[in-house]
DNA sequence: ATATTAGGTTGCGAATCACTACCTAGTCGG
DNA sequence: CCGACTAGGTAGTGATTCGCAACCTAATAT
């Protein structure tokens, strides 16, 4: 299987993640915050969430920064709760799961689709690539510990998993 | 933004996965399952979860068909939880949160690494891709309607988002 | 025959969820 | 400038769920 010379499985920044996006309705307003939603009444009409869970969440979602928060200048009754840069690279966590989705529940496709603005064509589905981009299955990996990686070429230090 | 056209923000599978997937020990049982562990008593240990959640958990994650239950032949009092075809097929979606969580909550990469058994080189961060291979970021997509996309090419049905 | 182990179940208090009602500042219409 | 309305919350209240510890049962080990 997948493990070798496993030592321990300890420092994962999975357990720091799910601090953030694991609660109940986390996902949810992060994809309606994906498609355009801004504002509090949208969230709760769309989603049908009680009105002080979703303050709460999104309070949760502002202190983490993964939303911002500013009151809008025209009218200062409303707020716009933005996607940060460090929530708009949950994308590919919500793709692959909702992918996930589509492919073992639902069946079916969901909608709406997103698709590449250039040529208007699907994005491809979320695949696990090596180094040199072939397309890796479970059975090609397995885990090793950071030191015990011999670097080929001159390490590129942000494409690291 | 990410809208053109947004007539409703309606079948999507993200629901779906959460409720398969959504509850607060999910995903580190999975990633336990992941790391080569099978009993009861490992995650238990590993994780410091308590017995009764945990075991309501895997219950809720066979009946989900993500792992399998099976009691082992040679010591009847021993059960093996296994990762099955669809809960393999969750890696891609463990691995964007973990490789979100490594970026902007731990800050360090997390050990075990994820490497390519052929060369023992780490797999690169999991990506958004067009059709044809380019990597794209939020401001390069936007979302469309199933029936609005005109295919290019003969269409590959499995690789949709 | 007794002890130990694997995999649970039960009871109970604490925390969280969800539903409804209410509140407050800001805006709009006359 | 006065009442109605709107955006974005809070407060009160059950119903669920979480987490801890204790207990239980079947299968093995000594």
């Amino acid at each position: 299987m997948l493990k070798e010379n496993l030592r321990e499985l300890a420092d994962c920044a999975l357990p720091a993640a799910l601090e953030a996006m694991g609660e109940r309705w986390s996902f949810l307003i992060l994809r309606a915050a994906f498609n355009g939603l801004h504002h509090f009444e949208e969230f709760q009409s769309t989603l049908g969430i009680a009105r002080n869970i979703l303050a709460n969440r999104l309070g949760r979602l502002v202190d983490h920064g993964i939303l911002s928060r500013e009151a809008m200048a025209d009218d200062r009754r409303k707020v716009e709760y933005r996607l940060t840069q460090k929530g708009a690279e949950l994308l590919p966590a919500m793709l692959a799961l909702r992918q996930w989705g589509e492919r073992w529940e639902s069946g079916v496709p969901s909608t709406p689709v997103l698709v590449d603005e250039r040529d208007h064509q699907p994005i491809r589905a979320i695949e696990i690539l090596s180094h040199d981009g072939r397309i890796l299955s479970l059975h090609d990996l397995c885990w090793a510990h950071a030191e015990d990686v011999r670097p080929l070429e001159p390490v590129k230090l942000h494409a690291v998993a």
